[in-house]
DNA sequence: GCCGCAA
DNA sequence: TTGCGGCAACGCTCC
DNA sequence: GGAGCG
Protein backbone atom coordinates (compact mmCIF):
# COMPACT_ATOMS: atom_id res chain seq x y z
CA UNK A 1 0.00 0.00 0.00
CA UNK A 2 1.29 3.20 -0.86
CA UNK A 3 0.96 5.03 2.59
CA UNK A 4 2.57 8.56 1.99
CA UNK A 5 5.71 10.35 0.22
CA UNK A 6 8.01 12.68 0.03
CA UNK A 7 8.88 15.24 -2.54
CA UNK A 8 12.31 14.76 -4.70
CA UNK A 9 14.83 17.48 -3.34
CA UNK A 10 14.32 20.61 -5.39
CA UNK A 11 12.03 18.84 -7.74
CA UNK A 12 8.64 20.23 -6.98
CA UNK A 13 6.23 18.00 -8.59
CA UNK A 14 7.49 14.86 -8.53
CA UNK A 15 8.16 12.28 -6.11
CA UNK A 16 10.76 11.59 -4.40
CA UNK A 17 9.92 8.14 -1.99
CA UNK A 18 7.20 6.74 -1.28
CA UNK A 19 6.35 4.86 2.27
CA UNK A 20 4.92 1.66 1.80
CA UNK A 21 2.54 -0.53 4.77
CA UNK A 22 1.64 -3.43 4.26
CA UNK A 23 -1.28 -5.32 6.18
CA UNK A 24 -0.89 -7.32 9.20
CA UNK A 25 -3.56 -8.65 11.75
CA UNK A 26 -6.07 -6.17 10.61
CA UNK A 27 -3.77 -3.39 10.06
CA UNK A 28 -1.68 -1.82 8.68
CA UNK A 29 2.47 -1.47 9.59
CA UNK A 30 4.93 0.17 8.01
CA UNK A 31 6.66 -1.88 5.51
CA UNK A 32 10.01 1.01 4.29
CA UNK A 33 9.84 2.82 1.36
CA UNK A 34 10.80 2.98 -2.27
CA UNK A 35 12.67 5.87 -4.00
CA UNK A 36 13.57 4.45 -7.46
CA UNK A 37 12.36 2.90 -10.23
CA UNK A 38 10.51 5.41 -12.23
CA UNK A 39 11.38 8.33 -14.79
CA UNK A 40 10.32 12.33 -14.46
CA UNK A 41 7.37 11.77 -16.18
CA UNK A 42 5.80 8.67 -13.71
CA UNK A 43 7.34 10.80 -11.02
CA UNK A 44 5.20 13.72 -11.57
CA UNK A 45 1.77 11.62 -12.10
CA UNK A 46 2.10 9.78 -9.12
CA UNK A 47 2.70 13.00 -7.68
CA UNK A 48 -0.54 14.19 -9.17
CA UNK A 49 -2.24 11.27 -8.40
CA UNK A 50 -1.71 11.53 -4.54
CA UNK A 51 -1.91 14.86 -4.04
CA UNK A 52 -5.99 14.10 -4.15
CA UNK A 53 -5.69 11.55 -1.33
CA UNK A 54 -3.37 13.66 0.88
CA UNK A 55 -4.27 13.27 4.96
CA UNK A 56 -3.32 14.74 8.14
CA UNK A 57 -3.50 11.22 9.72
CA UNK A 58 -1.17 8.60 9.79
CA UNK A 59 -1.93 5.66 8.69
CA UNK A 60 0.48 3.75 11.24
CA UNK A 61 2.04 5.40 14.39
CA UNK A 62 5.32 7.41 13.37
CA UNK A 63 6.96 5.38 15.95
CA UNK A 64 6.64 2.74 14.29
CA UNK A 65 8.80 3.23 11.37
CA UNK A 66 11.68 3.22 13.61
CA UNK A 67 14.18 0.39 12.27
CA UNK A 68 15.59 1.91 9.22
CA UNK A 69 18.85 3.55 9.52
CA UNK A 70 17.76 5.35 6.05
CA UNK A 71 14.25 5.48 7.46
CA UNK A 72 12.40 8.48 5.79
CA UNK A 73 13.87 11.14 8.25
CA UNK A 74 16.56 11.37 5.41
CA UNK A 75 13.83 12.50 2.75
CA UNK A 76 12.06 15.57 4.82
CA UNK A 77 8.78 15.09 6.00
CA UNK A 78 6.28 12.45 5.12
CA UNK A 79 3.17 13.20 3.52
CA UNK A 80 0.38 10.98 4.49
CA UNK A 81 -2.69 9.63 1.73
CA UNK A 82 -5.32 7.77 2.74
CA UNK A 83 -4.19 4.21 1.46
CA UNK A 84 -5.50 3.04 -1.32
CA UNK A 85 -3.28 2.69 -3.82
CA UNK A 86 -1.34 0.02 -4.31
CA UNK A 87 2.12 -0.34 -5.71
CA UNK A 88 4.11 -3.16 -6.81
CA UNK A 89 7.48 -3.19 -5.82
CA UNK A 90 10.79 -5.37 -6.49
CA UNK A 91 12.71 -5.85 -3.37
CA UNK A 92 15.99 -8.00 -2.34
CA UNK A 93 14.78 -9.42 1.20
CA UNK A 94 13.23 -8.06 4.04
CA UNK A 95 15.18 -7.03 6.78
CA UNK A 96 14.73 -8.12 9.99
CA UNK A 97 12.82 -4.61 11.22
CA UNK A 98 10.42 -5.78 8.23
CA UNK A 99 11.26 -2.83 6.04
CA UNK A 100 11.84 -3.75 1.96
CA UNK A 101 15.55 -3.69 0.93
CA UNK A 102 16.93 -2.65 -2.18
CA UNK A 103 13.11 -1.84 -3.27
CA UNK A 104 12.78 -0.66 -6.57
CA UNK A 105 9.22 0.43 -7.92
CA UNK A 106 7.31 -1.47 -10.85
CA UNK A 107 3.73 -0.12 -11.40
CA UNK A 108 1.11 1.46 -9.58
CA UNK A 109 -1.68 -1.66 -9.32
CA UNK A 110 -5.54 -0.40 -9.63
CA UNK A 111 -7.01 -3.20 -9.10
CA UNK A 112 -6.18 -5.01 -5.94
CA UNK A 113 -8.21 -4.36 -2.74
CA UNK A 114 -6.15 -2.33 -0.14
CA UNK A 115 -7.35 -5.75 2.34
CA UNK A 116 -5.66 -8.01 0.03
CA UNK A 117 -2.31 -6.48 0.64
CA UNK A 118 -0.06 -8.25 2.90
CA UNK A 119 3.76 -9.45 3.03
CA UNK A 120 4.62 -11.80 -0.12
CA UNK A 121 5.30 -15.11 1.52
CA UNK A 122 9.56 -15.51 0.93
CA UNK A 123 9.94 -17.61 -2.03
CA UNK A 124 13.19 -17.71 -3.82
CA UNK A 125 13.38 -16.51 -7.34
CA UNK A 126 14.54 -18.90 -9.98
CA UNK A 127 14.91 -16.83 -12.39
CA UNK A 128 18.86 -16.98 -11.78
CA UNK A 129 18.72 -20.63 -12.51
CA UNK A 130 16.89 -20.22 -15.71
CA UNK A 131 18.64 -17.40 -17.17
CA UNK A 132 20.49 -20.53 -19.16
CA UNK A 133 17.57 -20.89 -21.24
CA UNK A 134 17.79 -19.24 -24.54
CA UNK A 135 14.40 -17.95 -25.69
CA UNK A 136 13.98 -17.65 -29.26
CA UNK A 137 11.64 -14.43 -30.55
CA UNK A 138 10.51 -13.49 -26.95
CA UNK A 139 8.61 -10.48 -28.41
CA UNK A 140 6.79 -12.81 -30.91
CA UNK A 141 2.98 -11.96 -30.20
CA UNK A 142 1.37 -15.32 -29.79
CA UNK A 143 -2.22 -13.85 -28.77
CA UNK A 144 -3.62 -11.15 -31.07
CA UNK A 145 -6.48 -10.31 -28.90
CA UNK A 146 -4.44 -9.14 -25.83
CA UNK A 147 -0.69 -8.82 -27.56
CA UNK A 148 0.93 -11.23 -25.21
CA UNK A 149 4.46 -12.30 -26.52
CA UNK A 150 6.11 -15.65 -26.49
CA UNK A 151 8.72 -14.07 -23.18
CA UNK A 152 4.82 -13.03 -21.55
CA UNK A 153 4.07 -16.72 -21.79
CA UNK A 154 7.36 -17.82 -20.60
CA UNK A 155 7.20 -15.77 -17.50
CA UNK A 156 4.22 -16.84 -16.53
CA UNK A 157 5.59 -19.95 -16.40
CA UNK A 158 8.44 -18.86 -14.95
CA UNK A 159 6.30 -17.48 -11.89
CA UNK A 160 4.27 -20.22 -11.27
CA UNK A 161 6.66 -22.73 -11.17
CA UNK A 162 6.65 -23.59 -7.36
CA UNK A 163 2.82 -23.79 -7.58
CA UNK A 164 2.56 -25.93 -10.55
CA UNK A 165 5.76 -28.33 -10.60
CA UNK A 166 3.58 -30.26 -7.81
CA UNK A 167 0.65 -31.15 -9.75
CA UNK A 168 2.77 -31.61 -13.00
CA UNK A 169 6.42 -33.32 -12.16
CA UNK A 170 4.67 -36.73 -11.26
CA UNK A 171 2.31 -37.10 -13.95
CA UNK A 172 2.76 -38.25 -17.42
CA UNK A 173 1.91 -35.19 -19.55
CA UNK A 174 0.21 -34.31 -23.13
CA UNK A 175 1.08 -31.03 -24.63
CA UNK A 176 -0.19 -28.60 -26.65
CA UNK A 177 2.50 -26.52 -28.66
CA UNK A 178 1.21 -23.75 -30.90
CA UNK A 179 4.29 -22.59 -33.10
CA UNK A 180 1.96 -20.07 -34.86
CA UNK A 181 0.41 -18.71 -32.07
CA UNK A 182 -3.55 -18.83 -30.55
CA UNK A 183 -5.39 -19.50 -33.21
CA UNK A 184 -3.13 -21.08 -35.43
CA UNK A 185 -2.52 -24.75 -36.16
CA UNK A 186 -1.37 -26.63 -32.29
CA UNK A 187 -0.93 -30.16 -31.98
CA UNK A 188 -0.53 -32.41 -28.96
CA UNK A 189 3.24 -34.08 -27.96
CA UNK A 190 2.85 -36.76 -25.76
CA UNK A 191 6.38 -38.49 -27.24
CA UNK A 192 10.19 -37.89 -27.54
CA UNK A 193 11.03 -39.92 -30.14
CA UNK A 194 12.48 -37.41 -32.33
CA UNK A 195 12.90 -33.63 -30.39
CA UNK A 196 15.66 -33.91 -27.65
CA UNK A 197 13.45 -31.88 -24.88
CA UNK A 198 15.22 -29.69 -22.48
CA UNK A 199 14.68 -31.70 -18.82
CA UNK A 200 11.93 -33.50 -19.75
CA UNK A 201 11.93 -36.97 -18.02
CA UNK A 202 11.07 -39.63 -21.14
CA UNK A 203 10.13 -43.10 -19.25
CA UNK A 204 11.48 -46.40 -20.04
CA UNK A 205 8.66 -48.12 -22.79
CA UNK A 206 8.37 -50.96 -19.93
CA UNK A 207 6.25 -48.21 -18.22
CA UNK A 208 3.06 -48.72 -20.56
CA UNK A 209 4.08 -51.43 -22.63
CA UNK A 210 3.11 -51.45 -26.19
CA UNK A 211 2.70 -47.58 -26.39
CA UNK A 212 5.30 -44.69 -27.08
CA UNK A 213 7.28 -43.70 -24.50
CA UNK A 214 5.72 -41.26 -21.85
CA UNK A 215 7.07 -38.05 -20.98
CA UNK A 216 6.77 -36.29 -17.26
CA UNK A 217 7.71 -32.04 -17.18
CA UNK A 218 9.42 -32.20 -13.48
CA UNK A 219 11.48 -29.46 -13.17
CA UNK A 220 11.50 -25.51 -13.43
CA UNK A 221 14.35 -26.35 -16.55
CA UNK A 222 11.91 -28.11 -18.38
CA UNK A 223 8.76 -26.14 -18.06
CA UNK A 224 10.34 -23.44 -19.61
CA UNK A 225 12.21 -25.36 -22.25
CA UNK A 226 8.75 -26.81 -22.78
CA UNK A 227 7.35 -22.71 -22.97
CA UNK A 228 10.27 -22.13 -25.85
CA UNK A 229 8.73 -24.64 -27.72
CA UNK A 230 5.95 -23.08 -27.58
CA UNK A 231 3.94 -25.10 -25.64
CA UNK A 232 0.97 -23.52 -24.18
CA UNK A 233 -1.01 -26.10 -22.48
CA UNK A 234 -0.14 -29.08 -20.24
CA UNK A 235 -2.23 -31.73 -19.88
CA UNK A 236 -1.80 -34.75 -17.52
CA UNK A 237 -2.87 -38.27 -16.43
CA UNK A 238 -4.88 -39.21 -13.72
CA UNK A 239 -2.50 -41.62 -12.16
CA UNK A 240 1.29 -40.97 -11.43
CA UNK A 241 3.79 -42.79 -12.85
CA UNK A 242 4.85 -44.60 -9.58
CA UNK A 243 1.27 -46.16 -9.85
CA UNK A 244 0.70 -45.65 -13.61
CA UNK A 245 -2.54 -47.64 -13.80
CA UNK A 246 -4.43 -46.86 -10.56
CA UNK A 247 -6.01 -43.46 -11.11
CA UNK A 248 -5.17 -41.34 -7.59
CA UNK A 249 -7.64 -38.56 -8.63
CA UNK A 250 -10.88 -37.82 -10.55
CA UNK A 251 -11.86 -35.13 -12.48
CA UNK A 252 -15.39 -33.38 -13.30
CA UNK A 253 -15.01 -30.84 -15.96
CA UNK A 254 -18.00 -29.18 -15.81
CA UNK A 255 -18.65 -28.15 -20.11
CA UNK A 256 -21.08 -25.22 -20.25
CA UNK A 257 -23.05 -25.95 -23.56
CA UNK A 258 -23.98 -22.82 -25.43
CA UNK A 259 -26.74 -20.78 -23.79
CA UNK A 260 -25.37 -21.51 -20.38
CA UNK A 261 -24.92 -18.40 -17.81
CA UNK A 262 -22.31 -18.24 -15.44
CA UNK A 263 -24.01 -18.05 -12.79
CA UNK A 264 -25.48 -21.80 -14.17
CA UNK A 265 -21.88 -22.90 -14.07
CA UNK A 266 -21.45 -21.53 -10.49
CA UNK A 267 -24.58 -23.34 -9.56
CA UNK A 268 -23.51 -26.64 -11.32
CA UNK A 269 -20.35 -26.45 -9.38
CA UNK A 270 -21.92 -26.69 -6.21
CA UNK A 271 -24.21 -29.36 -6.81
CA UNK A 272 -21.41 -31.74 -7.94
CA UNK A 273 -19.90 -31.17 -4.59
CA UNK A 274 -22.93 -31.37 -2.98
CA UNK A 275 -23.10 -34.74 -4.31
CA UNK A 276 -19.84 -35.72 -3.51
CA UNK A 277 -19.85 -34.91 0.03
CA UNK A 278 -23.09 -36.70 0.25
CA UNK A 279 -21.21 -40.01 -1.47
CA UNK A 280 -18.36 -38.86 1.53
CA UNK A 281 -16.11 -37.09 -0.69
CA UNK A 282 -14.21 -34.25 -0.59
CA UNK A 283 -13.32 -32.34 -3.61
CA UNK A 284 -11.57 -29.55 -4.77
CA UNK A 285 -12.14 -26.93 -7.37
CA UNK A 286 -10.23 -24.70 -10.03
CA UNK A 287 -10.71 -22.51 -13.20
CA UNK A 288 -10.24 -24.40 -16.30
CA UNK A 289 -8.72 -21.22 -17.87
CA UNK A 290 -11.54 -22.09 -20.75
CA UNK A 291 -15.11 -22.14 -20.46
CA UNK A 292 -16.17 -23.86 -16.89
CA UNK A 293 -14.76 -25.07 -13.98
CA UNK A 294 -12.97 -28.27 -12.76
CA UNK A 295 -14.06 -30.32 -9.53
CA UNK A 296 -11.02 -32.63 -8.39
CA UNK A 297 -11.27 -35.74 -6.29
CA UNK A 298 -8.11 -37.04 -4.79
CA UNK A 299 -8.87 -40.81 -4.63
CA UNK A 300 -6.99 -43.42 -2.78
CA UNK A 301 -4.94 -45.47 -6.08
CA UNK A 302 -6.50 -48.46 -4.94
CA UNK A 303 -8.79 -49.04 -8.27
CA UNK A 304 -7.72 -49.38 -11.99
CA UNK A 305 -9.30 -46.90 -14.34
CA UNK A 306 -11.80 -48.72 -15.68
CA UNK A 307 -14.01 -48.88 -11.71
CA UNK A 308 -12.47 -44.99 -11.35
CA UNK A 309 -14.43 -44.17 -14.81
CA UNK A 310 -17.34 -46.47 -13.80
CA UNK A 311 -17.95 -44.49 -10.72
CA UNK A 312 -17.37 -41.15 -12.04
CA UNK A 313 -20.08 -42.08 -15.17
CA UNK A 314 -22.24 -43.17 -12.57
CA UNK A 315 -21.71 -39.87 -10.86
CA UNK A 316 -22.85 -38.20 -14.00
CA UNK A 317 -25.23 -39.83 -14.33
CA UNK A 318 -27.03 -39.89 -11.24
CA UNK A 319 -27.05 -35.79 -12.08
CA UNK A 320 -28.63 -35.90 -15.30
CA UNK A 321 -31.07 -38.08 -13.90
CA UNK A 322 -32.00 -36.21 -10.70
CA UNK A 323 -31.43 -32.62 -12.32
CA UNK A 324 -32.23 -33.24 -16.15
CA UNK A 325 -32.95 -29.39 -16.41
CA UNK A 326 -29.36 -28.43 -15.46
CA UNK A 327 -27.18 -31.64 -16.14
CA UNK A 328 -26.22 -33.69 -19.63
CA UNK A 329 -24.26 -36.78 -19.31
CA UNK A 330 -24.16 -37.38 -22.94
CA UNK A 331 -21.16 -35.24 -24.70
CA UNK A 332 -23.00 -34.60 -28.30
CA UNK A 333 -23.35 -30.97 -28.66
CA UNK A 334 -26.62 -31.40 -29.97
CA UNK A 335 -28.71 -32.47 -26.48
CA UNK A 336 -26.12 -29.94 -24.56
CA UNK A 337 -28.02 -26.20 -25.17
CA UNK A 338 -28.78 -24.96 -22.19
CA UNK A 339 -26.87 -27.02 -20.01
CA UNK A 340 -23.58 -28.37 -18.21
CA UNK A 341 -21.99 -31.50 -19.40
CA UNK A 342 -20.68 -33.20 -16.80
CA UNK A 343 -17.59 -34.59 -18.29
CA UNK A 344 -16.67 -38.11 -16.47
CA UNK A 345 -14.90 -39.20 -19.95
CA UNK A 346 -11.13 -37.68 -18.68
CA UNK A 347 -11.17 -40.14 -16.51
CA UNK A 348 -10.15 -42.72 -18.72
CA UNK A 349 -6.72 -44.50 -19.31
CA UNK A 350 -4.27 -42.19 -20.85
CA UNK A 351 -7.07 -39.70 -21.12
CA UNK A 352 -5.60 -35.76 -20.13
CA UNK A 353 -7.33 -32.49 -18.67
CA UNK A 354 -5.34 -29.20 -18.62
CA UNK A 355 -3.51 -28.94 -15.23
CA UNK A 356 -3.62 -26.74 -12.53
CA UNK A 357 -1.66 -23.21 -14.00
CA UNK A 358 -1.63 -24.54 -17.16
CA UNK A 359 -2.43 -21.59 -19.65
CA UNK A 360 -4.74 -22.25 -22.28
CA UNK A 361 -4.56 -21.78 -26.18
CA UNK A 362 -7.62 -19.34 -26.65
CA UNK A 363 -8.01 -15.64 -26.97
CA UNK A 364 -7.33 -13.98 -23.60
CA UNK A 365 -4.63 -16.93 -22.28
CA UNK A 366 -6.56 -17.96 -19.54
CA UNK A 367 -5.11 -19.99 -16.68
CA UNK A 368 -6.43 -22.88 -14.75
CA UNK A 369 -6.74 -21.36 -11.32
CA UNK A 370 -6.89 -23.27 -8.35
CA UNK A 371 -9.57 -21.62 -5.55
CA UNK A 372 -11.19 -22.23 -2.42
CA UNK A 373 -15.16 -23.31 -2.26
CA UNK A 374 -15.63 -20.10 -0.74
CA UNK A 375 -14.78 -18.17 -3.83
CA UNK A 376 -17.32 -19.91 -6.10
CA UNK A 377 -20.18 -17.35 -5.78
CA UNK A 378 -17.83 -14.13 -6.21
CA UNK A 379 -15.59 -15.95 -9.38
CA UNK A 380 -16.36 -13.94 -12.71
CA UNK A 381 -15.63 -16.59 -15.47
CA UNK A 382 -13.32 -19.58 -15.89
CA UNK A 383 -10.82 -17.51 -17.47
CA UNK A 384 -11.09 -14.60 -14.64
CA UNK A 385 -7.23 -15.42 -13.96
CA UNK A 386 -4.43 -14.96 -16.97
CA UNK A 387 -1.24 -15.18 -18.49
CA UNK A 388 -1.24 -11.52 -17.56
CA UNK A 389 -2.77 -11.52 -13.79
CA UNK A 390 -2.37 -14.46 -12.29
CA UNK A 391 1.07 -13.69 -11.11
CA UNK A 392 -0.34 -10.52 -9.32
CA UNK A 393 -2.87 -12.36 -7.97
CA UNK A 394 -0.61 -15.48 -6.69
CA UNK A 395 1.64 -12.89 -4.69
CA UNK A 396 -1.08 -11.34 -2.92
CA UNK A 397 -3.05 -14.63 -1.80
CA UNK A 398 -2.05 -15.19 1.54
CA UNK A 399 -2.63 -19.22 1.96
CA UNK A 400 -3.23 -21.97 -0.33
CA UNK A 401 -6.46 -23.13 -1.37
CA UNK A 402 -5.59 -26.21 -2.18
CA UNK A 403 -3.38 -27.11 0.73
CA UNK A 404 -5.01 -30.02 2.03
CA UNK A 405 -5.28 -31.48 -1.30
CA UNK A 406 -2.22 -33.01 -1.30
CA UNK A 407 -2.67 -34.98 1.99
CA UNK A 408 -6.25 -36.27 1.45
CA UNK A 409 -6.52 -39.81 0.90
CA UNK A 410 -9.73 -41.25 0.38
CA UNK A 411 -11.13 -44.44 -0.59
CA UNK A 412 -13.85 -45.06 -3.27
CA UNK A 413 -15.18 -48.44 -1.64
CA UNK A 414 -17.68 -46.45 0.34
CA UNK A 415 -18.93 -44.43 -2.22
CA UNK A 416 -19.08 -46.50 -4.63
CA UNK A 417 -21.57 -48.35 -2.77
CA UNK A 418 -23.39 -45.75 -1.74
CA UNK A 419 -23.74 -44.53 -5.29
CA UNK A 420 -24.82 -48.15 -6.64
C1' DG B 1 10.29 -25.24 -33.01
C1' DC B 2 12.66 -28.71 -34.57
C1' DC B 3 13.76 -32.84 -36.76
C1' DG B 4 14.10 -36.13 -40.53
C1' DC B 5 13.38 -37.01 -45.12
C1' DA B 6 12.57 -36.03 -50.07
C1' DA B 7 13.12 -33.14 -53.78
C1' DT C 1 20.05 -26.42 -49.71
C1' DT C 2 15.28 -25.93 -49.29
C1' DG C 3 10.67 -27.48 -48.39
C1' DC C 4 7.46 -30.09 -46.03
C1' DG C 5 5.06 -33.14 -42.92
C1' DG C 6 4.85 -34.93 -38.30
C1' DC C 7 4.47 -33.86 -33.70
C1' DA C 8 -2.01 -38.08 -29.49
C1' DA C 9 -5.40 -40.87 -28.89
C1' DC C 10 -9.62 -42.54 -27.02
C1' DG C 11 -14.53 -43.36 -26.51
C1' DC C 12 -18.60 -41.46 -27.48
C1' DT C 13 -22.40 -39.62 -30.50
C1' DC C 14 -24.55 -38.82 -34.43
C1' DC C 15 -25.19 -39.79 -39.29
C1' DG D 1 -18.75 -47.95 -40.89
C1' DG D 2 -17.18 -43.45 -40.58
C1' DA D 3 -16.79 -38.51 -39.64
C1' DG D 4 -16.69 -35.33 -36.03
C1' DC D 5 -15.73 -34.04 -31.45
C1' DG D 6 -13.78 -33.07 -26.98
Amino acid sequence: MICGFADRQGVPGEIGSLLLGVNEDGQLRYAGSVGTGWDSKTAAAIRARLAKLTTDAAPFPPASMGGSRWGPARTGAPRWVKPCLVAEVEFAEWTPSNQVRQASFKALRSETPASEVHKEAVRVEAGATLAALKITHPERVIDPTTGITKLDLVRYYESVADWMLPHLAVRPVALLRAPDGIGGEAFFQKHAETTKLPGWTEHPASLWPGHGRLLTVDSADALIGAAQLNVVEFHTWNSTTVDLTHPDRIIFDLDPGEGVSWQHVQEAALLVQTLLGELGLAAWLKTSGGKGLHVVVPVAPEFDYDVVKAFSRAAVQHLAKTLPQRFVAKSGPSNRKGKVFVDYLRNGIAQTTAAAFSARARPGMGVSMPVAWDQLPQLKSAYQWTVRNAREYLSFRTNDPWCDFWSTTQSLRGPMEHLS
